[in-house]
DNA sequence: TAAATTGTGTTGTTTTTACAACATTTTGAG
DNA sequence: CTCAAAATGTTGTAAAAACAACACAATTTA
């Protein structure tokens, strides 16, 4: 079956094997696309009546407000989802942008065909419907993190907390992030050159030091 | 059956008769609390194992960072629930507080059994797992909602942006909010006299109009 | 009802941030 | 490799926010 390497490692069909996987594609009326680097995939121009599985590349989710300030709500890998707010949305009109940040291979599926178990044809649908949930609990997790984030009242802190959690996440001091500066000035909705001020203060302090998007935690804060 | 009217009138067991409940009610493990007001219904310190439904009365869920600081991430009432993150979680460590802000009726079910569909005696534990399914994207949208609310760069376009949003849910320029005025500040994550400043500004100004809970928007700004 | 607690608005001070402008460095495309 | 575009760090300034202290109003409770 076609793509089927990329969608087995995905979690909302693992465990599924490519013989239940064809049934499904039926069912979920499956449709494959490409994207380029920078090509947006999904924006609030362009209603989209489906929801999205990343299988190649990656994704940035942005929105953007009435002033043109944008928020970066998260990045997306091979595996992750786009568009569940809307699962059981009638009309489906997305706020967000989603534009690729590499060369991109998505996979689309109807949203009303997901969230319904049918007993005929593909016996597994009961299984992607509890991975599907599960996922859906875990972006809620992702989201209340980032709250948390953002109610810090000082960029400081913002930063210390992000750096301390994608510490936590590597199980290192020394660990990658998966932004550039500017992006993570975006993700923490603050002034990209404030954010470079504090970033250099803590090095100056001795608290991080960094190169590029590699950090090193060297105290840690109570 | 004990409390059926008030479970009746919540999302997640909508469509769901007397009957049907009572074998729910063994499968799922319920259990029923009362909490005065400000009692603390779940907090960090006493992990809790289970996933709660509020019948009657209301909650707020707060999280305090290690400063402190208190996030007010949302108020709850009836037919809300709460522990959504932690359905999938082995073992359940709440971060966050959950408060009754009034005589509050809660229901407790075993999280485990909620998301796990039986055949044999309560037939219609897959209409509850969709049920669920859609309240958890609910949340999830409401997440993404306030995430955008806390992006914004200042607190008069949060203020604008929060009450906006009101505007829109209640039908109405005029609506009543569920916060005081320092519960708003924390909701919005600015400083308590700094949000009144700006109230009293936008008062000034004629853009809005308001008594306690109570508020009118004049001009809506683009 | 009186007293205590909580909520609210105001003001002045200090700290932090946004913003703009700029110099370098890095990256990517052709 | 070369050039243009993007990313990054720095600085100064103006705006905004946090913070603290206070007066007074409203609400709760004993």
């Amino acid at each position: 079956m076609e793509n089927f390497n990329e969608i087995k490692k995905t979690k909302i069909f693992a465990e599924i094997c490519e013989n239940d996987m064809q049934a499904l594609a039926y069912c979920l009326k499956i449709k494959f696309r490409n994207y380029n680097k920078n090509e947006v995939i999904v924006s609030p121009e362009q209603p989209f009546e489906e929801v999205v599985l990343l299988l190649k590349g990656g994704a940035k989710i942005e929105d953007m407000d009435s002033s043109g300030n944008i928020c970066l709500v998260t990045k997306l890998k091979a595996g992750d989802m786009f568009g569940i707010e809307n699962l059981f949305a009638g009309d489906l009109v997305f706020s967000d942008y989603l534009t690729a940040t590499d060369n991109t291979l998505v996979m689309l599926m109807n949203k009303h065909r997901l969230i319904t178990p049918c007993q005929n044809k593909c016996k597994r649908h009961d299984i992607i419907i509890k991975n599907l949930m599960r996922m859906i609990v875990e972006r809620n997790s992702f989201l209340v993190e980032k709250l948390k984030l953002l109610s810090k009242k000082n960029t400081r802190e913002k930063v210390l907390a992000y750096l301390h959690k994608q510490s936590v996440i590597s199980g290192s001091t020394y660990f990658d992030i998966p932004f550039n500066k500017t992006e993570l000035a975006n993700y923490l909705s603050v002034d990209r050159s404030a954010l470079s001020t504090v970033l250099s203060k803590l090095r100056d302090e001795g608290v991080i030091d960094y190169e590029k998007k590699h950090f090193h935690i060297l105290k840690s804060e109570k």
